[in-house]
RNA sequence: GGCGCUGUAGCUCAGUUGGUUAGAGCGUCGCCCUGUCACGGCGAAGGUCGUGGGUUCGAGCCCCAUCAGCGUCGCCA
């Protein structure tokens, strides 16, 4: 009879199997070969006896060989049992050895969950995912996965296809473009969120959808950052806001318990504006403390020349607690600087509370009592030291939050087996463009502000704010959703507002202003980012080791070696013509 | 496009101030070994020090350029 690798126990003892694997290792005594047999499932040792046919044939045996074996099962002798394996109690004495297939050598051992080189692994990724790491954690997305359609289910949601090839709507990321060969000149996009299509099917009455969506942007990656990724996407009809985050702090809650048997807690939430006074970051680290303190009061008599016009310009100076800090040379000091000029400080002052006494990088100016209000009202004690960042507020805040969480990793405060959901709600509806100061959407066009807000539409749209959340999870943003416009009147009025001329909107979003005309119900939803939520449940510090198949920082897939030319007719068919590369 | 880190044996790494023949562990190959599970023992093979140029009597090490990987900024409605 047929088994896994990972299947058999001391109660399966005398019975008759049939196992097929791959050799994981092979011990050979010369008298007597152990060899781990490894599928998905485990790792059964076997065991050729030198009385067999078949003893010198598994003298051959090498590494990821696949072989297939009949044999018995047996209780290993007592004292040789293994502990580390659930299969350790047995082995299969081998009566019959049949080499399927035989290995090369791999190019890195497939036994050993040493790093290796990443262009490497990605080459070989099929070798890769055979290691353990990999294979864990694409069988835990598995899990995640299936529990959330599960719990979809169970609410009455319907999970819905929606199209790969779309019309590019120019807001947003770059579109991945599809050049279209009945049509020359003519592209289809990709989709970077099924959002419209959603909005749609709610309009066409589904009123509860769901869909684990692929989506692309063709923007440069990051460690938490695929061009091409997966969304756990959900829209629902006659919804409020608090209906959206019930049903999807619910669904993470039962996807936790399913897939790591955790039982979480409620969900803390946090209006955008408290997370960025307390935390510096739309997307908190909630796993510790540190919040950021305004202390301005405290240097209201500085005679410091940068934080005496900071406070006059009516800046921010903040103040973050670094536990353990006081020990660090001016040396690690200086590094410290250069690490928070990186992460878009001014310049920051650290004050040292050692227990010889207080030391600064700005020591005149710290007197004792500066000292002391400092440490009171950061909670520091001694033995840490305070970081001190001075600029216009927001910029302070936000150099503050990024150091707040280079901090905590160093303090050793970010715990990856310790999950910190968040809530971040009332976002603004539009944000000052950086260059231009001109509002853009903060989320997406298709957010609807407060209800009673679109009056401030012309008079101040900067101040509105948006029925838009987030959820975070670690300090990553696991992804947004909101409570959606459903009149075209409203939506027409937001296009309006941010620039488009009323043919573009025709042009681009025609169609869709259509359909809100014919009997559109309220609606919202949200999209979670389904690689990075696996990620941080995976204990992974890189989203690449979620995918099967990811691409490297350069968009590549090195082991398909993608994308590559194509012969010049597949690109003439589509009217098309490749310049030549630039130089 | 900018910045940073890395590149030495199949893999992971060491390599002192620029100085003889570039080392280790794992893997590979061969021989020995009947209770191992990272089996053990003995032996062997294996190197364009990413690439190109330069400085020097002499470069893995210093300088310049370049390529690749990773991280990051820009970008990600």
């Amino acid at each position: 009879m047929k088994y896994s690798c990972g299947a058999l126990r001391a109660s399966d003892e005398k019975a008759s199997v049939e196992l097929a694997g791959w050799v994981n290792v092979r011990r050979d005594h010369g008298g007597l070969i152990f060899a781990d047999l490894r599928d998905r499932d485990g790792i059964t040792q076997i065991v050729f006896d030198p009385q067999r046919a078949n003893f010198s044939e598994a003298e051959r045996l090498r590494h990821e060989d696949v072989i297939r074996v009949r044999g018995t099962v047996r209780r290993r002798p007592a004292g040789t049992e293994n502990a580390k394996l659930p299969t350790g109690e047995v082995e299969v004495a081998v009566d019959e050895l049949e080499v399927i297939n035989r290995s090369a050598v791999p190019p890195f051992q497939i036994n050993k969950d040493d790093d290796v080189d990443e262009n490497l692994r990605m080459q070989y990724r099929y070798l890769d995912l055979r290691r353990a790491p990999l294979q864990r954690n694409i069988a835990l997305r598995h899990k995640i996965v299936k529990a959330m359609r599960d719990f979809f289910d169970e609410r009455g949601f319907l999970e819905i296809e929606t199209p790969i090839l779309i019309k590019s709507t120019p807001e947003g990321a770059r579109d991945f473009l599809v050049p279209s060969r009945l049509h020359p000149g003519s592209f289809y996009a990709l989709p970077q969120s099924p959002q419209l299509l959603k909005q749609l099917l709610m309009i066409a009455g589904f009123g509860r959808y769901m869909q684990i969506a692929r989506c692309m942007r063709d923007e440069d990656s990051r460690a938490d950052r695929q061009t091409e990724f997966t969304q756990l996407d959900v829209e629902l009809s006659f919804c409020t806001q608090e209906e959206v985050l019930e049903i999807m702090e619910s669904c993470m809650r039962h996807t936790w318990r399913e897939a790591l048997g955790m039982e979480l807690a409620p969900f803390p939430r946090l209006s955008h504006v408290q997370a960025m006074e307390t935390y510096g970051s739309d997307k908190p680290d909630l796993r510790f403390g540190l919040e950021l303190q305004r202390v301005n009061d405290v240097f209201a008599q500085t005679e410091f020349a940068i934080f005496k016009s900071v406070i006059d310009s009516d800046g921010a100076i903040v103040a973050l607690r670094y536990p353990g800090g006081g020990t660090l040379s001016r040396r690690d000091f200086d590094a410290l600087v250069e690490t928070a000029k990186q992460n878009g400080a001014k310049g920051m002052v650290w004050v040292a509370l050692g227990a010889d006494g207080v030391k600064s990088s700005a020591a005149k100016f710290i007197h004792e009592n500066v000292a002391a209000q400092l440490r009171e009202r950061t909670k520091s004690e001694t033995g840490d030291a305070i970081l001190l960042f001075a600029d216009a507020t927001e910029a302070a805040l936000g150099a503050a939050g990024k150091m707040r969480n280079v901090v905590a990793e160093r303090a050793g405060m970010r715990d990856p087996k310790t999950f910190a959901f968040a809530w971040i709600t009332d976002f603004p509806l539009f944000e000052a463009d950086e260059a231009t100061g001109k509002p853009g959407p903060a989320h997406h066009p298709f957010t609807a502000p407060n209800d009673d807000q679109w009056e401030l539409l012309e008079s101040d749209p900067l101040r509105m704010r948006a029925q838009h959340y987030d959820m975070v999870l670690n300090g990553f943003e696991l992804g947004s959703g909101s409570i959606r416009i459903h009149k075209a009147e409203f939506q027409r009025k937001i296009f309006a507002m941010l620039g488009l001329t009323e043919d573009q909107v025709n042009d681009r979003f025609g169609f869709f202003l259509r359909a809100l005309d014919y009997g559109a119900p309220p609606h919202g939803g949200m999209a979670l980012g389904i690689d990075r939520i696996v990620m941080i449940a995976a204990g992974e510090s890189n989203i690449r080791d979620v995918i099967a198949f990811p691409k490297n920082q350069l968009m590549r897939d090195v082991m398909m070696d993608a994308p590559s030319p194509v012969p010049e007719q597949l690109v003439s068919d589509l009217s098309l013509r490749t310049l030549p590369p630039k130089p």
